[in-house]
Formats: structure tokens, C-alpha cells, sequence
RNA sequence: GCCAGGGUAGCUCAAUGGUGGAGCACAGCAUUCAUAACGCUGCGGUUGUGGGUUCGAUCCCCACCCCUGGUACCA
């Protein structure tokens, strides 16, 4: 009955900090993965940094440090974000790891010995001082570039190599429609199929060894050029269960069963890489599911408008489970979501503090007059599966808090501190407490840390209080 | 411009071709087992705008406005 199951959170960028939008993703994944730890699955949850990016070398530079030091030091602050959240996972590959490296490599060599890798000039508009190739969307009004206004781009061609990804077209249109390879939500599979009906072009892979900086990971048998980041990046899914480094664990781990990402990757995991796996001859992940943004007060966040919100310092005023219970029951997973403090305020009073953590005082307390027989057996309901399968994690949790209600209405109703039958108070209190154990096994993937709490103190048959799970602020 | 999704109470969202619902916030009542918590009651909407179909539309059709995403080498 042990199936595996391999998930991936999608590897972020380390030219900047984690903000609030990684934290969402990264609960997510979380979710799924300590759900499918409790059904008995053999599960990996992989993350890593994706370090090979010339966005990278730019950032190091500003920030007038050596280039590994740099992503090594902003890739460690986006691990420690994920213990600080009480995210597991059981691998964190780094983009710049050797090994990788080498096993981003074989992949090429693959595709290459396919025919599917040619080399071919590529055009475009090159800001000197930057070092960069920007598209027009990219530059300001007088078309150049934001950090070197007054400094007229280049048109400058440059020789690389390119991957046919026309050649898979109808391939990839075809898993995408089957089901093959699942897209969700619908949405977000319509929107890659659209895409891909209006043509594939080849695309380039490669930057020279100027351009990339010298940074990144070397194209076989060609001094002069380094892999386009999204080549490498995205076999970072493989490279951390061991493709072309540990046979046995890539055959046990890959395919993924499920790659997480947000909707502004969607081409990369929807298009390119099916296209990369099909050319080496490799299988394909079964599911992508995309998440949208986080907004704050309504507006997108960026470094421009300065609206960046640092999850760190939340998870230490609220606390990780707080964060996680925001992020996962008051955004759509589906939609974009608004987060301010506020809002995080106002929910963790109302449904934390008053809500959960009121009702499990309440009935820790009334029951330190009695000795309970408990017998809980609880778990995951047919609809509990099919939501959290769907990655309906909002819908859940209403679910459970619609049941915390009902528990707190029941009480009011039967009114048990007036209760003077021990017998008859200890027969109600012990259907209550059922139901609490099965809310705190329910919440097990969402609230790992108050979820054990709870089960710690109705464990034993004498219950007492305990201090608060969540006090208000 | 084109394609997709969306515009419903202060906020977040649900609903159905037939007299608009929930949670939060707010106000009042009640109460102490509990974290001035829980419960009950109330306040609150001409369902983006203008037309049309229909006995009747928030839900169907048309036009327009606004928001979000995509529209390739850019998370």
C-alpha cells in the first residue's frame, strides 16, 4: 500500500529575500506533503535555490560581494525562512552544488544526441553597462535601460544554442489535453494550450561566457558558452533525487507526482520542460499545480512601490502556525489574495484565539472535574481527501472552523459546569473531546505545531489546562 | 488590440431563472466552563453601467466601464 510520492516547491530566485509570496508556496507544499506522510505515502518534498541566474551576478555585484558567497548567503535565509515555518523539506538543492552541475549536463547531452540542439545567432538589444539583454517591454520611455539612463543600447548577435522546442508542439499539446500531464487549475491549462497553439518557436539555451559572467553551468564541449538558467533550473526536480548522480534513488523518486509553482512560471514547467524531458527521453511529472499571487492592500507586490512583506518577522510576533493558518484558509488558492498585518491580526484573534484556542480551554478546563475514556480513531473523510486533493485548502479549513462552532454551540446549549452527574458530565465531554482529537488530526497538514499541542493535551484520560495556544493580541 | 477569468453587504467570499446568504468587522442582549473569550439578536446590498429576452434575471443575450493574468527567450 506504500506509494511514493514526490513533490516539488518551486526553486526561488536568490537575488533578494524571501517575501511573503515564497512563504505561501511554501506552506502549500508543505500541506501536501504532510498529508501524504500521513496517508502512509513514502514522500519527498524537494526545494532549492536557483542560483545560476545572471540576475544573480548583478545583485552580487551591487551588493559588492563575491558571487558564490552571495547566492550561498540568500539561499540559506530562504532555507531558514522553511524551518521557521515548519516546512519540511527533505531536500534543498542549490543550483551552484557541482553535482547538479554535472547532471544538468548529462541532460543537455541528451537532448543533443536527440538532434535537438543546434547552434544559431540570436539578436537583441544589448545595454553595455548592464551586461544584459533586455526585451522592449523592459526599458523606459526613451527605450533604455532603468539602472543606465542616457546610455543608448546595442543591437548586438550573438551565437548560441538553441532547442527545437517546435519539434514537441503537438506532443506537449497532446499530454496537456489527455491529462496526461495535469494542469491545475483549468485555467492555467488553457492558458498554456493557447500558448501553444499559436506556434512554438525554438528557443535559445545557452548565454556566452561574457554575458552569463562566467557564472553558471558550462555547456559540454563548448569553453565559450554557459546554459540559459531555466535549462539547468528546471532539472533541479531531477538533480535532487539523483538524475545522472545516484540511479537508484532517481528511479525510485522521479517521475514527480506533483511540481508546485506560481502562475508566473507557468510556460517553464507547462511547456519547456516536458519539451527538455521528451527530447532526453525521460517521463514526464503527472501534476503542476499553479497558485496565484499575494497582494498587499490590494496592490501587487514590488521593490519599486516598496510594499514587500518580509514573512520573518510575522512568524516571530504570531507565530508560524498563525502564518500558515492565513496564508492557507484566507487565500484562494486559485485567485490572488490580499495580506496585511491587519488582517492577520484580526484573523488570528477571531479564529485562533477566539475560535480554536478558546474552545480547547474551555473543555480542557471542564474536564479537570473528570476522568475521560477516549478512544479516538480519527481520519481523513472521503471530502476532507477530495478538497485537499484539489488543493482546496481554504475550503477545509472553513470546514473544521464550521465544526469548532457547532462544538461551541453544543456546549453553550447543554450548559456542563452546571452539570452534578459525573456520569452524565463525562459522557458529554467525552463526545467533545472526540471531536476536538479529530480537529486536531485534521489540521495535522495545516498546523503541525498546534495540531501536536492539542494531541498532547488529550492524551491522557486526566486532562488539565494549559496555558493558551493562542493569546490574543 | 486579441484571448481567458472576474466585478454581489465596510472586508473575504457563497448562491439560484422566481421575493439576495455566511464568516469577519460593528452595535445590543445574555452569560462565566473559557483567552473581556463562547452564544443569541440586530445593523448592513436598487448583485459594475446601459439596453434586451422573459410573466419574472444577480444568474441568459448584446454593448460599455473597471480589475487580474497571458500574448515567448522576462519568476
Amino acid at each position: 500500500m506504500n506509494n511514493k510520492f514526490y513533490i516539488t516547491n518551486a526553486i526561488p530566485y536568490v537575488n533578494a529575500k524571501p517575501h511573503i509570496g515564497h512563504a505561501l508556496e511554501f506552506v502549500q507544499s508543505d500541506t501536501i506533503a504532510r498529508y501524504h506522510r500521513l496517508l502512509g505515502d513514502e514522500t519527498l518534498l524537494l526545494c532549492g535555490g536557483d542560483e545560476n541566474a545572471i540576475k544573480n551576478v548583478q545583485a552580487a555585484e551591487k551588493a559588492k560581494r563575491p558571487i558564490q558567497e552571495f547566492v550561498d548567503e540568500n539561499s540559506a535565509i530562504f532555507h531558514e525562512l522553511s524551518r521557521k515555518l515548519n516546512v519540511e523539506f527533505d531536500v534543498w538543492q542549490k543550483g551552484s552544488d557541482p553535482k547538479h552541475h554535472s547532471s544538468s549536463q548529462k541532460l543537455w547531452e541528451l537532448c543533443l544526441k536527440k538532434g535537438d540542439i543546434y547552434k544559431q545567432s540570436y539578436k537583441g538589444l544589448y545595454c553595455v553597462g548592464c551586461e544584459l539583454f533586455y526585451g522592449e517591454e523592459e526599458l523606459d520611455k526613451d527605450r533604455e535601460c532603468f539602472e543606465h539612463p542616457g546610455k543608448k543600447l546595442e543591437e548586438v548577435s550573438e551565437e548560441n544554442y538553441f532547442f527545437k522546442l517546435s519539434k514537441y508542439q503537438e506532443q506537449i499539446e497532446n499530454i496537456i489535453k489527455s491529462g496526461e500531464f495535469q494542469i491545475i487549475p483549468d485555467r492555467r491549462k488553457n492558458e498554456a494550450l493557447s500558448f501553444i497553439k499559436q506556434g512554438l518557436k525554438d528557443i535559445s539555451i545557452s548565454r556566452s561566457n561574457e554575458r552569463a559572467r562566467n557564472w553558471g553551468v558550462r555547456v559540454p564541449n563548448d569553453p565559450t558558452q554557459r546554459m540559459y538558467v531555466w535549462f539547468d533550473a528546471l532539472n533541479i526536480y531531477q538533480s535532487g533525487v539523483g538524475f545522472a548522480l545516484d540511479e537508484k534513488k532517481y528511479n525510485k523518486w522521479w517521475p514527480a507526482d506533483l511540481h508546485v509553482i506560481g502562475k508566473g512560471i507557468l510556460r517553464f514547467h507547462a511547456i519547456y520542460w516536458p519539451a527538455f524531458l521528451l527530447s532526453a527521453g525521460l517521463n514526464l511529472p503527472k501534476k503542476l499545480f499553479v497558485h496565484e499571487y499575494i497582494t498587499v492592500n490590494g496592490q501587487k507586490m514590488s521593490k519599486t512601490t516598496g510594499n514587500v512583506i518580509d514573512p520573518i518577522p510575522l512568524i516571530e510576533k504570531y507565530g508560524a502556525d498563525a502564518l500558515r493558518y492565513y496564508l492557507l484558509a484566507k487565500v484562494s488558492p486559485f485567485s490572488d489574495g490580499d495580506f496585511s498585518e491587519e488582517k492577520l491580526k484580526e484573523t488570528y484573534n477571531a479564529d485562533l484565539a477566539n475560535g480554536l484556542g478558546n474552545l480547547v480551554a474551555r473543555v480542557a478546563k471542564l474536564c479537570e472535574r473528570v476522568i475521560l475514556k477516549l478512544s479516538p480513531t480519527p481520519k481523513f473523510s472521503e471530502d476532507y481527501k477530495k478538497a485537499i486533493e484539489g488543493f482546496k485548502f481554504n475550503e477545509i479549513l472553513e470546514n473544521i472552523w464550521n465544526e469548532i462552532r457547532k462544538l461551541d454551540q453544543q456546549i453553550n446549549k447543554k450548559e456542563p459546569w452546571k452539570i452534578k452527574e459525573k456520569e452524565k458530565l463525562k459522557q458529554f465531554l467525552q463526545s467533545i473531546v472526540n471531536n476536538i482529537i479529530n480537529i486536531a488530526f485534521e489540521l495535522k497538514p495545516f498546523l503541525p505545531e498546534t495540531s501536536k499541542k492539542i494531541e498532547e493535551q488529550f492524551k491522557e484520560s486526566k486532562i488539565v489546562s494549559q496555558k493558551p495556544l493562542f493569546p490574543r493580541i
